[in-house]
DNA sequence: TGCAATCGATTAATATATTAAACACTTTAA
DNA sequence: TTAAAGTGTTTAATATATTAATCGATTGCA
């Protein structure tokens, strides 16, 4: 799935109608070096990358997004949701392959003790749930709070974060987050 | 708007709990060019952000998304959701004003009977929910099915869809659709 | 037939990114 | 105290990105 920065330049360069030296020009930067990075025969700095997209203009954040693709099923039995990460916490996803798509749904188990770890990591997007069962430690940005049935959250991804159940049965949570974070 | 790549780079490092030299060796690159990127004293080819990155790990696209919102209220006990309610179907609503947001989650209850119509709702974007207590006659473009307990569905909100409890107890259903409804 | 103006690709020269090694500082343990 | 291992930073040497100039091929116009 990962795509290379020359072909991805080419692409965007040509829908936007622009000349190698016509973009360069834009950014100032020397034709050359677009051909050079178009054949991936040299790898822009970010500086120069920068440049280059505003000239176009595209974002960097757009560049580099991911591509997409359709999908048909819609109904779910409970056996048939993907099981995505084992271990203590069980991650079910409605949906099969969501590369494309644009929400993404769990219906997650945290085991006793379950934690999804100290390193608090942040991705795009937003995050939000409600709690079905049991109890759940949820830690964002330093703001921490046990939730109980009926409880709820909701959180920009960005902001890192934590789960944990911390009591002694297990708890059942409906998640979502747009876009699908893995 | 301009964020810079050395201040992002340290966040998400440091949100990563990894010191330089231990994202340096997981990422086969020198501790001291991590220093010297954190400090914008150099502009990394993206060759070598991708290695950095890849050692965290975090995707480009993530690292050049816009920043973070300023803080709002991320927990909401079950009292404090806000009830949007039609008819014999309840819509607890996770969050308060989600003007500018992209997710809206809900805590619905379908009392025995309940319907949303069959004029069949239809509108932009995607829909996701997970069934937790009862049960739930999902139709979506002429497709139909009756769900139970950790049963789920997706769909384009373009299709047309209609929700209807056909039994005799409450259904507790947590769904959500990116953007927002209503 | 030209000549002029494009196009993208290539090359030697040069600016800059990257490395490897050392620096100064703090923390931990004996 | 002492040593050892951790942190981030700095510097000279080197690898590579970038420039400026040129190339051959194409297109349009006299």
């Amino acid at each position: 799935m990962e795509f290379d920065v020359g072909s991805r330049l080419r692409s965007v360069r040509e829908a936007a109608g622009l000349s190698q030296r016509q973009l360069a020009k834009r950014a100032g930067v020397t034709n050359g070096m677009i051909s050079l990075i178009e054949q991936n025969r040299t790898s822009p700095s970010v500086a120069s990358l920068r440049k280059v997209l505003k000239g176009i203009p595209i974002s960097m954040s757009d560049f580099f997004a991911e591509n997409f693709r359709p999908k048909e099923k819609v109904f779910f039995r409970r056996d048939e949701l993907t099981e995505l990460s084992r271990g203590s916490i069980s991650f079910l996803q409605v949906g099969g392959d969501l590369s494309g798509r644009k929400l993404q749904v769990m219906h997650e188990t945290y085991k006793p003790g379950s934690d999804t770890g100290r390193s608090m990591l942040s991705h795009e997007g937003e995050e939000a749930g409600v709690i079905v069962n049991g109890h759940l430690e949820v830690t964002v940005d330093g703001e921490r709070a046990v939730l109980g049935p009926g409880d709820a959250f909701y959180f920009d991804s960005r902001r890192p974060h934590r789960f944990r159940n911390t009591g002694n049965v297990p708890c059942e949570v409906v998640t979502a987050c747009t876009p699908p974070s893995f």
